[in-house]
DNA sequence: ATTGAAAGTTCCAAAGT
DNA sequence: ACTTTGGAACTTTCAAT
């Protein structure tokens, strides 16, 4: 099917990525950097631009993805489009900093609807959560459903995000 | 070569994505599910699990990324198997706001190594900076060169990211 | 717009050099 | 590590609905 797809990468990992088969070289680094740019390039086209054979790219890919150096390969979508217009930033503070509520709360965030993902951050603040959300509406619910009402939440400050700007992400 | 690759995305976006060819309906959701929990999926596989012929299926994604609704489809890379470690969530307040010297950063940000994303946020801050660093020496380095320095700028606080937590993001 | 079928292409794995 | 090769899978095109 192509290079695809292992098993979808399920999300609350046990935090072990240890995993590293072979050292990563100037080669994997330019083939990672085509799959950031265009993740659907072909195995035929990565290899002709970093100029190795098929199969020996291939390889390579495959090894990238298994040793989860590529971790995913996934589409941008424009949440305007898609009926969810307003986008924000959500600061959480867990009071006392229980570590068993964060560590619930870790848990169950992938699945509150509209988080794009979160941050646990070291600071002032104790997690990020990225949301979208199809109104303010909408935002105020999420906001107050499901990350002020956690327990151990303290307190929550939310940023309306005006616009966001991808970066280069170039590995160097 | 496949669904593929419009020409890749410019970064600054002039703010103008209102091409709105025809009505997003339930179908074009599920295939952007899809296509955000796996981007490599082939037409084929689409078709196949949305029930729809591969010609019709291959027709609206294709209308999806022109029209931007799929605005790309990138690899999410790890930052610690690819020598960058060091992730932190940086937080620029400017200094009086002045509107010339937000706009040119908003323009440079992208270029500045390192960055993942930058947001531009409502609220007490202006910008938060996703980064990634090999060290904590880079860490400084970035953001007292790049960030702190830049013209108008009048605090920067930066968080270091313990973990991404990626969330489902389905659309609805 | 959507469809099925057929053509043309690309991909993958396994062989050998 | 590279090349070739055969067969499977994929995308695209087109006439028709």
């Amino acid at each position: 099917m192509s290079l695809q797809s292992g098993p979808p990468r399920q999300n609350p990992r046990p935090r072990e990525s240890f995993v590293r088969p072979r050292q990563i070289d100037d080669l994997d680094r330019a083939i990672v950097e085509l799959l950031i740019a265009d993740g659907r390039l072909s195995n035929a086209e990565v290899a002709r631009r970093v100029g190795l054979p098929e199969s020996t790219c291939a390889g390579r890919i495959r090894a990238l993805r298994e040793s989860d150096v590529i971790a995913g390969i996934h589409a941008d979508v424009d949440h305007v489009a898609l009926g969810r217009p307003i986008e924000a930033m959500v600061a959480l503070r867990f009071a006392g900093h229980t570590r068993g509520s964060m560590d619930s709360f870790r848990e169950r965030i992938a699945a509150i609807p509209g988080v794009i993902a979160a941050y646990h951050v070291a600071g002032a603040d104790d997690f990020l959560v990225h949301v979208t959300a199809p109104s303010s509406d909408g935002l105020r619910d999420l906001v107050l459903d499901h990350l002020t009402s956690v327990e151990g939440v303290g307190h929550a400050q939310t940023s309306i995000v005006f616009e966001r700007i991808p970066g280069a992400r170039p590995v160097g």
